[in-house]
RNA sequence: GCCGGGAUGGCGAAAUUGGUAGACGCACUAGGUUUAGGACCUAGCGGAGCAAUCUGUGGAGGUUCGAGUCCUCUUCCCGGCACCA
């Protein structure tokens, strides 16, 4: 018997596949088409485990897919463009094109070895200009749409990276770049926004229609934060003007006592009284001083000072005195409360500066009430009004509607509703990206590159500098340019967009990517996407997968989409961490590489290790043992296909025949189902419990040679083909066939021969399991009673005891109770 | 603080959704086999006990003939958000 050699057979069969364009897809089939791919990978230089994790199970699922007959296109790319290529770039004094087309080359080669079904005339590389002028083109047409915008705000900076970041990139109670980990400031500058927020009602509601783990959604919910509430207008004592106030509960207008308006707030200055002015100012200048940080760490001890001023409450005329505070924020609402004892940080406030406080909402049990009246607390929760004139004893939800609709008739508020989400920032002051087709022109001002003249191609021989800015701006060929309008002599914008924006929309362009006089072709997008199925970690789950969402719902409203929702189902896996239970990392030196595994072991026992593991969702640490017990099942697997091969014929008594079909039936079908529910682990554990069955009846029956047994061989080679592809496809061909098993249709099982003809039922006396007994499959309720009541064990156990109740579970048990 | 997810043998985990807890794999033990092996085959393997049996799914209660699964309270772990008015 040939010896199993991975190491000879997977490249073998990788070559055979990619020569014969085994898994080239006929993109005019598209009645059952499947479209399945894993996130784009960004490319470091080096595939590690947690590539393999995600890849190697989408593989699996395009594979069985195929095999039921759906026309899969799986495939995977590059998201090229970033800053870790610049920063390698100073460091070894090489391109940035260059070190990010080395690595696409070794990862190509490390992507290779999995052995995926991948159709590679469907792949992209973002940092091509074939792909990045459709980047574009995008930003064109959201400019056309005026949902690109340039503005000037504070944004986030970081300091190390030397750029701008968009909120979704700032992450951590620290506020840290999402990339780099340092701190980032706040930095008032002008900058390119895409308007996502004009989608924040829709990202938020369509999240009810998409398959996605309620994990990710409710994030995005989260983060999207609608609150809805009313706006509603303060008069300023003396004064023509107002401050405008955002809120979620009107209802408790009538217990205002003062108001704080955020330490940015831009009436400050002029509210502040002669008196206070100087407090006011060194507030201010204080606020300024500190750091985003500095102002959460002060979140237990709230600060702020009184202004003079004095607000009138429209809903009692009863004067509010105006604080500032920087527990206020200017960003949220309109950077001004007003401040009551339903709110735990305004109740705070007031005790801390003896600002008076008044109840207006009590709750329902007296001696709480009473304890809310005596202001023992703020009390937060719905209720009953209080102290409210003719609101009085209305319930809190009633008052909040008619509150806000008495005082809209005379124009003092209205509903409004507020979101958490900003808009996309899309500018970064940095040089391996797009850059932003854009003209600044002394006499046409800002003109956006003609569609006609894209890409506006980034040079890639560059010379970076330390410490200076971008090596774009300091390329005087690129930036000097005539104005597309007048002809004049203009400069171009010298940021570049920010990667996020390349991968948010990259599936479509997979599905049509010779294209060249269009992103691509509505015919084929309209047919093939959106994807049925997306897999990636859970790290996107804001950043990537919102921003993807926002640019189909864009191309849906101005460009033809029929789908505005780009990923029907969405997958997370887990995090796979070292041996030890850690993050892997390299100064931990827990770093398991996927190359020394293919090596030792082969890509189908390493396949099959990080899906037998544990559920997929939930990942875990890797472990050297478990990928030697996939080994060992594949050797088992080999051993029992070559002994058939070489056996000599041999008949094999009828009842094995049964036996086997039953076994074998009983596999596909749990194979299957698990397979459809991502049950990857228990699949394979059932592929192991049939082998361990076929040798337990090899073993009794001595090595044969039957129809039956072949049938048997060929069907768990089918079963293990989408998780194992190189070693099924060397097994399908020892068993005789000529075309691949990937093509092969995926079995069937036969209903009748899953049914079991005897079965084992468990027989309780009082909850206890005391007996079992072996019966035919179709017994009546009646004799599986009487059979139970019969057994030897339990006649004792009953005896002279009378059996009050009896219950029967059809297949599984009977119980007695006594 | 708020919102999710979780806790089952020495380890990774199963459990038809209220019905025989621990499938499958790792590790371990014994036997066989092999020139040898960390290879292969067979068997055993939650804990206690010679055994019958008892006990056991983070902890405490409850519902039920029956609870890993449902309810109440509680401890711990992981993830996300966090002064959002």
């Amino acid at each position: 018997m040939r010896r199993y050699n991975p190491q000879q057979l997977e490249p073998k069969w990788q070559k055979v596949w990619r020569d014969s364009d085994l898994y080239k897809v006929d993109m005019s089939r598209t009645a059952d088409k499947y479209y399945i791919i894993p996130m784009l990978p960004y490319p470091s230089g080096d595939l590690h485990v947690g590539h393999w994790y995600n890849f190697a199970p989408t593989d699996t699922l395009a594979r069985f897919n195929r095999m039921l007959g759906r026309n899969v296109l799986s495939t995977i790319g590059f998201d090229s463009f970033g800053l870790p290529a610049e920063n390698a770039a100073i460091k070894r004094g090489i391109q940035p094109a260059q070190w990010t087309y080395s690595n696409i080359k070794t990862m190509m080669a490390q992507i290779d070895q999995i052995g995926a079904s991948y159709d590679w005339s469907h792949t992209l590389t973002t940092s091509d200009p074939e792909y990045y002028r459709w980047n574009q083109w995008l930003f064109l047409q959201l400019y056309k749409h005026k949902l690109a915008y340039r503005a000037k705000s504070l944004v986030n900076w970081c300091p190390k990276d030397q750029t701008v970041l968009a909120n979704e990139q700032v992450v951590g109670e620290k506020n840290v770049c999402e990339r780099c980990g340092t701190p980032v400031v706040q930095k008032d500058m002008e900058q390119w926004f895409f308007k996502i927020t004009d989608y924040a009602d829709r990202l938020l509601d369509d999240l009810e229609q998409v398959d996605w783990p309620t994990k990710v959604k409710t994030m995005q919910a989260n983060w999207i934060g609608k609150s809805q509430g009313a706006l509603i207008k303060f008069k300023v004592k003396d004064s023509d003007t107002s401050i405008e106030v955002f809120t979620t509960r009107p209802d408790t207008l009538f217990g205002a006592t003062y108001m704080v308006l955020a330490p940015e707030h831009p009436l400050v200055k002029q509210l502040a009284t002669s008196e206070q002015k100087s407090k006011v100012a060194d507030y201010v200048r204080e606020t300024e001083r500190k750091t985003e940080l500095e102002r959460k760490e002060g979140e237990k001890d709230k600060t702020g000072v009184f202004t003079g001023a004095y607000a009138i409450n429209p809903a009692n005329k009863e004067e509010l005195p105006v604080w500032i505070a920087d527990f206020v924020l200017a960003q949220y609402g309109s950077g001004a409360v007003f401040a009551d004892a339903c709110d735990e940080r305004d109740f705070e406030f007031a005790k801390k500066f003896g600002i008076p406080l008044k109840p207006t909402v009590i709750p329902e049990d007296e001696i709480e009430a009473q304890k809310v009246k005596d202001l023992e607390y703020a009390y937060t929760g719905e209720g009953v009004l209080i102290n409210s004139g003719k609101y009085d004893g209305m319930s809190t939800s009633e008052a909040r509607e008619k509150i806000v609709a008495d005082l809209a008739k005379d124009k003092i508020a209205k509903e409004q509703t507020n979101y958490k989400l900003r808009d996309w920032l899309i500018s970064r002051q940095r040089y391996w990206g797009t850059p932003i087709p854009i003209v600044y022109c002394d006499d046409c001002s800002i003109v956006p590159v003609p569609e006609s003249q894209l890409p506006v191609a980034l040079p890639e021989d560059v010379t970076f500098e330390l410490n200076s800015r971008s090596p774009l701006a300091a390329r005087e060929d690129f930036v000097n340019t005539k104005c597309p309008n007048c002809k004049k002599p203009a400069k171009r914008e010298t940021d570049t967009m920010d990667t996020f924006v390349c991968s948010s929309w990259y599936f479509l362009r997979y599905l049509d990517n010779h294209n060249n006089r269009a992103p691509f072709d509505n015919a084929i997008i309209n047919k093939w996407a959106p994807l049925d199925h997306y897999i990636g970690g859970i790290e996107h789950a804001i950043l990537h997968l919102l921003y993807a969402r926002f640019v189909t719902k864009f191309l849906h409203d101005h460009h033809g989409l029929d789908f505005d929702e780009p990923f029907k189902k969405l997958t997370n896996q887990g995090l796979i961490l070292g041996p030890d239970g850690q993050k892997m990392s390299k100064s931990r030196g827990n770093v398991v590489s996927p190359d020394e595994q293919v090596t030792s072991y082969g890509a189908d026992s390493l396949r099959l290790y990080l899906m037998f593991m544990g559920p997929y969702e939930q990942g875990g640490p890797y472990s050297m043992g478990g990928i030697a017990g996939t080994r060992r099942f594949l050797e088992r697997v080999w051993t029992l296909v070559n002994e058939f091969a070489d056996a000599k014929q041999v008949a094999m008594a009828d009842t094995e025949a049964v036996e086997i079909a039953v076994a074998t039936h009983k596999t596909i079908k749990k194979v299957t189902k698990d397979l459809e529910t991502l049950g990857f682990n228990t699949a394979i554990a059932t592929l192991m419990s049939f082998v361990n069955e076929l040798y337990k009846i090899k073993v009794k029956q001595g090595l044969s040679r039957t129809w039956s047994w072949k049938q048997s061989l060929e069907t768990l080679v089918q079963l293990l083909a989408p998780f194992a592809p190189h070693i099924s496809e060397e097994l399908w061909a020892e068993l005789g066939h000529e075309n691949s098993v990937h093509i092969s249709s995926w079995p069937l099982w036969d209903e009748n021969l899953v049914k079991e003809e005897m079965l084992t039922l468990a027989v309780q006396v009082n909850g206890k399991v005391r007996a079992e007994i072996v019966v035919e499959a179709d017994i009546t309720e009646h004799a599986a009673i009487e059979a139970a009541k019969s057994d030897e064990r339990i006649v004792k156990l009953i005896a002279g005891k009378h059996v009050k109740k009896t219950i029967y579970v059809p297949g599984r048990l009977v119980s007695l109770v006594t």
